[in-house]
DNA sequence: AATTCTTCGTTT
DNA sequence: AACGAAGAATTC
């Protein structure tokens, strides 16, 4: 009898593939195994024995054996198998997508390249120079330095360096990593007022009760992160590993910097912008339990931690959780997930938390803390509708003279102004005034975006541009071509026009695409080198601005002209906390929301500040609507590139739909996005109760549905967000 | 996901 | 008959 291991390869195939291993050995689960997958070698992880879903039994004379174990990486702990399993399960997705974002580092299975830095050693160089000698000045507290910063400390280029290494002064030794240096956990910590220290004491006394959910629940402003800082130093000292996720990877340097204030060392980081070396040292750091404390975005969920104590979920209501593409899964769901398997705590933060949250709160499945109090007693901003019907701005422009009246004043005082708009370029439509042409991307049922500063149309969507021609393309006329509405580039001009002596800031993200200037120039606002910040919701998530006093919002009503269920949810999440960026510590913070419905219930519970009785309401229409999170809802959505193609499918998808009790399927209906990248797209939605088992009806659903031909694309998405 | 196999239409 | 492109099937 041959023996064999399932090993799941990163693909999307159904289930693991079995592979001979020669007698005697046995390569435990979770172990890196090369395996041969038709021509090709690949890299694949050994699977448990009869978990998740089995292939069904195969010839033996197909069976090959393994290549290679991986024994110098290493394995998935037993926890990160079993989290795939569930995600996968959870998700409707192959285990081997799962895995395949287990292994996005790439560098950590080849053998590693130690980093080299530079060391001072002592003999002065023969022949001294003054660049020589800076170097050696700054290089005299005897750290290990990479060269290129030394360099640059020392105001030299690497050549010097490179000179005194040859010269003995300077020697060439591997680094240490960055996780090397230990947490120091007695450090003196911020004072907590009297409300942060009731809630940290329950968050760190609980901290050893297993799988608990709690939902910290405070104002912008009223110190969350320190609270759940005393859990992290609590995880930290028993040597567990502790994981803090954020929505935004912008956000993580002030949080960086704070860790490092907090407990003298820095965290490893991981999202996108981590370059593909530094992901292979921390994988590993972290796969070999050294790195004791995570920062990341959504992706860090899957990162092999095997002695993880504690999961924090920072700004846990963001949408930015919830990925779309390939395996779609709300990262917060899934963190609660990763919890229950690992019987460990998690901490949902948040100054507006989601709906889903507060019912999980109320419900008592999820512990819940509240604070009501600004940190330092600094006030909470005080919030004004502005009525653009009653004070409208004068042509050509998109301030109301209130606003504009606030903005002066809060100038002269020499303090901060952030004007928030979340929508990127300078126009979102461009139309020709002779005859009404609008400018419509050729692959997306959307309007083409003017953006000034790179003097071009773009398509959001799909990510298509054009040059702004000088005459219209569908009459001829010459300048005819009108931009329609404000993005923030047009609000920019404007602010430009209006106060040329202002210093502005514009932040979009197509505007600052990496990740080190965007910092840098956050760090810039932060040292009053700005007196306007102009910006999408880039500027609305976590980053604290100690000079900033009034918060303007050039149009409130954006997000609530959609028919999306959580339309006005959003708006209140994003509003509240973008409002609440304006006034800590000494400055009196203030809001303006420019609206042409104030007596919406959004904009009135913003003015109001009674969250609850807003909340309330939201949460019986969705109870009545049999909504999440009383509800549960996946979408299907089809697409092809022949519109009749996607729309037969589609209904022949919705005809195979089994019948059950407490499911029902609406659709199939045209996509209010109906086209994306040349592909229309029919969506239906499958609403279930809670009880239901939504996965298992959804997984019979797709064994009899009619199979995907020619360039058919049929995708599941379980607990949708987007309605588009 | 990547490669091989199958089918079908076109070319010589 | 030979060739090629496009889609479907297969990979342990």
């Amino acid at each position: 009898m041959p023996v064999t291991v399932p090993v799941l390869l990163p693909l999307a195939l159904p289930a693991p593939y079995d592979y001979l291993v020669p007698e005697g050995t046995a390569p435990e689960p979770g172990r890196f195994v090369v395996v041969p997958l038709g021509p090709v070698p690949r890299l694949g992880v050994v699977w448990p024995r009869g978990e998740g879903p089995a292939a069904p039994p195969v010839d033996s004379a197909k069976l090959r054996p393994i290549i290679e174990v991986l024994d110098n990486v290493p394995p998935l702990p037993r926890v990160s198998l079993d989290f795939a399993a569930w995600v996968a399960n959870y998700t409707l997705s192959s285990p081997g997508m799962v895995l395949r974002m287990m292994m996005s580092a790439s560098a950590a299975f080849a053998p590693l390249a130690p980093r080299y830095g530079v060391r001072s050693i002592g003999p002065p160089p023969a022949r001294m120079t003054p660049a020589r000698a800076r170097v050696i000045e700054a290089a005299s507290n005897g750290l290990t330095f990479v060269k290129s910063s030394l360099a640059e400390i020392a105001g030299v280029s690497v050549s010097v360096i490179d000179g005194l290494v040859d010269a003995g002064t300077l020697v060439t030794e591997p680094l240490p990593e960055p996780w090397a240096e230990p947490f120091d956990l007695k450090r003196e910590r911020a004072t907590l007022n009297p409300e942060q220290t009731v809630a940290a004491r329950e968050l760190v006394d609980h901290a050893s009760d297993g799988f608990t959910v709690t939902l910290l629940d405070g104002v912008t402003g009223s110190g969350k992160t320190e609270i759940y800082f005393e859990a992290i130093a609590a995880t930290l000292a028993k040597g567990k590993q502790a994981l803090v996720l954020m929505p935004e990877i912008a956000l993580t340097s002030q949080f960086l910097a704070r860790c490092e204030e907090r407990f003298g060392a820095r965290p490893a980081e991981w999202h996108s912008a981590v370059s593909g070396p530094m992901r292979g040292r921390i994988w590993r750091g972290i796969a070999e339990n050294k790195v004791k404390l995570v920062v990341g975005a959504r992706s860090a969920l899957f990162l092999p931690l095997p002695d993880l104590g504690l999961i924090v979920v920072d700004e846990e209501h963001d949408a930015g959780y919830k990925q779309e593409d390939r395996v779609s899964y709300q990262a917060r769901d899934m963190a609660v997930l990763r919890g229950s398997l690992g019987q460990i705590p998690v901490v949902l933060s948040s100054a507006t938390p989601s709906i889903e949250s507060l019912v999980n709160a109320a419900q008592g499945r999820y512990r819940h803390i509240r604070l009501a109090q600004r940190y330092h007693n600094a006030s909470l901003p005080e919030i004004a509708a502005i009525d653009m019907r009653i004070s409208p701005p004068e042509r050509g422009s998109w301030l109301s003279p209130v606003l504009v009246e606030a903005v002066e004043q809060t100038l002269a005082r020499g303090e901060q102004v952030l004007l928030f708009l979340n929508r990127r370029g300078y126009a979102p439509v461009t139309l020709c005034r002779k005859c009404g042409f609008r400018f419509e991307c050729p692959n997306c049922s959307a309007w083409l975006v003017e953006h000034r500063f790179r003097r071009r149309l773009e398509c959001h969507h799909c990510g298509t541009f054009a040059p702004l021609p000088e005459t219209c393309p569908n009459c001829g006329a010459e300048h005819s071509l009108v931009p329609c509405g404000p993005g923030v580039e047009r609000i920019d001009e404007e602010i430009a026009a209006r106060f040329p002596d202002a210093r502005r800031v514009l932040l979009s993200s197509d505007l600052t695409p990496s990740v080190s200037d965007l910092r840098q120039t956050l760090r810039e606002i932060e040292e009053r080198e700005a007196d306007i910040i102009i910006g999408t919701q880039l500027v609305a998530k976590g980053h604290h601005f100690p000079g900033l006093a009034l918060v303007g919002v050039i149009d409130a009503d954006l997000g609530l002209a959609h028919a999306d269920p959580r339309a006005a949810e959003r708006t209140f999440q994003l509003l509240n906390q973008v409002t609440g960026r304006a006034g800590r510590e000494a400055i009196k913070g203030r809001g303006l929301i420019q609206t042409y419905m104030p007596e919406h219930p959004v904009i009135r519970a913003l003015v109001s500040g009674d969250r609850d009785a807003f909340l309330a309401r939201e949460i019986e229409a969705r109870k009545g609507a049999i909504m999440p999170p009383f509800g549960r809802l996946a979408a299907l959505l089809v697409t092809s590139s022949v519109r009749e193609t996607a729309e037969a499918y589609a209904r022949e998808v919705a005809r195979s739909a089994p019948q059950a009790a407490k499911i029902e399927v609406l659709g199939p209906a045209e996509a209010p996005l109906s086209v994306i990248r040349g592909r229309y797209r029919f969506r239906l939605l499958v609403k279930a109760t809670r009880e239901a088992d939504l996965q298992a009806y959804l997984r019979l659903w797709l064994s009899q549905a009619p199979k995907t031909r020619g360039d058919l694309r049929l995708t599941v998405d379980v607990d949708p967000y987007s309605f588009l």
